[in-house]
DNA sequence: TTGAAATATGAACAAACATTCATATAATTG
DNA sequence: CAATTATATGAATGTTTGTTCATATTTCAA
C-alpha cells in the first residue's frame, strides 16, 4: 500500500523533478553520464551558450545532481550518483514507446 | 555508451518531467496509485482545493500519465501505466536518503 | 423541472524560470 | 605584468505556471 510520502520528501522529490525537466539540463546530464567532462566540452556537445550552460550548471549543482573537480583553469562536471542515472534511464524508456 | 537522445525524445522527456515535478501533483499521482478514486476523494485526501485538484487532473490527463471512466455523476481517475510508477519509486529512493 | 452534488472551465495575478547580454573572476602562459 | 583562456555572476526580460475566485456544465433524485 503506497501512502503519499511526508511533506519533507515530497518537497524533495519535486525539487529533483523539477531541475531534472528542463531541455537543456537534460542534454548537459546526458553528456556527463559516461565521463565527467569539462565545462567548454559540455558547451560543445550540447550547443547552448556559454552563459546558459554555466548557469545551468549552477542549478544541477545546487540541487546535487553534479559534482565537480578542477583542473587547472578546467573545471569537470559529473553525476552526482547513480540515483541520477536511473532516473533518467526510466523517463526515456517512457519517452520512447 | 549513453548519447544524448534526440530532440523528439528530450521533449517528451521534458514533458514527462515537468508535469511529475509540481508537490500538487505528485500528492495525486500517490492518492490514485493504488487504486482509481473519484476526483471527490482526490480531493480529501491530497487537501487541495476543488478547483485547483480539478486543474492539475487535467494538465496529469493532457500528459497521459492518468486514465479516467465515469460512474454517474463521478469520475474516476487512475495512473495511465507502469512507467509512473517506476518514475515515482526512482525519485522516492533519491528522496530518502 | 427544480435542486443539489460532482466536476470542469476561464480569467486574473503573482511568482518562478529559462535565456541573453554584458561583465567579472581565476588560472595559465608568454 | 599583459594577454588569453576558461568559467562564473548579475541584471534584465519575456514567458510559463500554480493558485484562487467565480461561474459553468453534467448527472441524478425528488
Amino acid at each position: 500500500m503506497s501512502e503519499i510520502p511526508n511533506e519533507k520528501i515530497l518537497t524533495k522529490m519535486e525539487e529533483l523533478l523539477n531541475v531534472a525537466s528542463d531541455y537543456t539540463r537534460l542534454k548537459i546530464l546526458y553528456a556527463i553520464m559516461d565521463e565527467d567532462k569539462s565545462v567548454s566540452t559540455i558547451i560543445e556537445e550540447v550547443g547552448a551558450s556559454q552563459s546558459l550552460v554555466s548557469h545551468q550548471l549552477k542549478v544541477l549543482k545546487r540541487a546535487n545532481l553534479v559534482a565537480t573537480h578542477k583542473e587547472g583553469t578546467k573545471v569537470f562536471y559529473k553525476l552526482a550518483d547513480e540515483h541520477v542515472n536511473s532516473l533518467l534511464k526510466v523517463v526515456q524508456q517512457h519517452a520512447e514507446e
